[in-house]
DNA sequence: ATCCTGAGTCCAATTTATGGACTCAGGATG
DNA sequence: CATCCTGAGTCCATAAATTGGACTCAGGAT
């Protein structure tokens, strides 16, 4: 947005029936999006995450539970060879389905807060070509300035 | 991510790397978004922002100053006939590039706590088109599942 | 019987959030 | 001039969340 337009009064969404509201109070906080990282990155146990991001185990215990009492996250039971019956965890379709909202603020952490090349270049499978967070229209095209944004 | 498939071990980027980390940083709580939310929305006034999102005003007066601190807005002195100057508040370039993820969260918001259609349904401006946050890459290949990502 | 390990819980100290009362500046009003 | 009004805050006491460290617990291995 150009520092001078003028925004016309715009249609606001009041809090309650706000996608966005609802998705913050389920992972509007400041650890629940890293181990949402984690489980995109496959990981699935809890000393795992722990190590990787360094959450207090109250903290992790409690966003782990809260992630599989809204759905996002699956708690499944595994059992390594000489172990006994633990439980992991994984994401749901729900879950899986924040992906793209993960890579936007990832990349534009990378943008804006990074030091040189983002440490982490994602790539279509298919065709090996980078892939990035945007906005695209039904008809295909890529929007690149929020003034091409209508309603 | 199906339930069942086996993730390879990926290659984590370190939290001290990691963009995402470096944005929740700054925006990782549960105010932030959404008075970015507003400044999209085009509000810019302190006073406009608390009646529309509830912050009390501690919050609203200390996230707002971060925000300019971190270069994600600007605060600009204003003045209304009959009034004295004030200090409205607008995205940066900076603070603008976030749409996409923010857009990304709404919709997910929308698609899985909402009731019923989405009560922001965005368009692009030139062909008129609904338009959605989504993972494309280079060659214009819009990603539909984790699965088809690399690296 | 004891050790080990992943996955937690418990707890006290600190930090952050909340909401209501209060402040402050300066133009308008009388 | 004295007072009112308004947007944009600050102050404060209470409540909630976070932190890191110590402790627990289950069950297979030794």
């Amino acid at each position: 947005m150009e520092p001078n337009d003028t925004t016309p009064t715009p249609n606001r969404v009041p809090l309650d029936k706000c996608g966005l509201a609802r998705a913050l109070a389920l992972i509007g906080d400041r650890w629940t999006l890293l181990i949402l990282r984690e489980a995109f990155y496959g990981v699935r146990r809890f000393e795992e995450m722990r190590a990787d991001i360094g959450a207090p185990r109250t903290v992790l215990s409690e966003r782990l539970a809260s992630l599989v009492e809204s759905g996002l996250m699956e708690r499944e039971p595994y059992q390594e060879r000489g172990q006994r019956t633990r439980f992991e965890y994984r994401l749901t379709a729900q879950g899986a389905d924040l992906l793209p909202a993960l890579v936007a603020l990832m990349q534009w952490g990378d943008r804006h807060l990074g030091d040189g090349e983002p440490p982490l270049d994602l790539r279509h499978a298919e065709c090996g070509a980078s892939v990035r967070a945007a906005l695209v229209c039904e008809h295909g095209h890529i929007l690149s300035h929020p003034r091409e944004l209508r309603r």
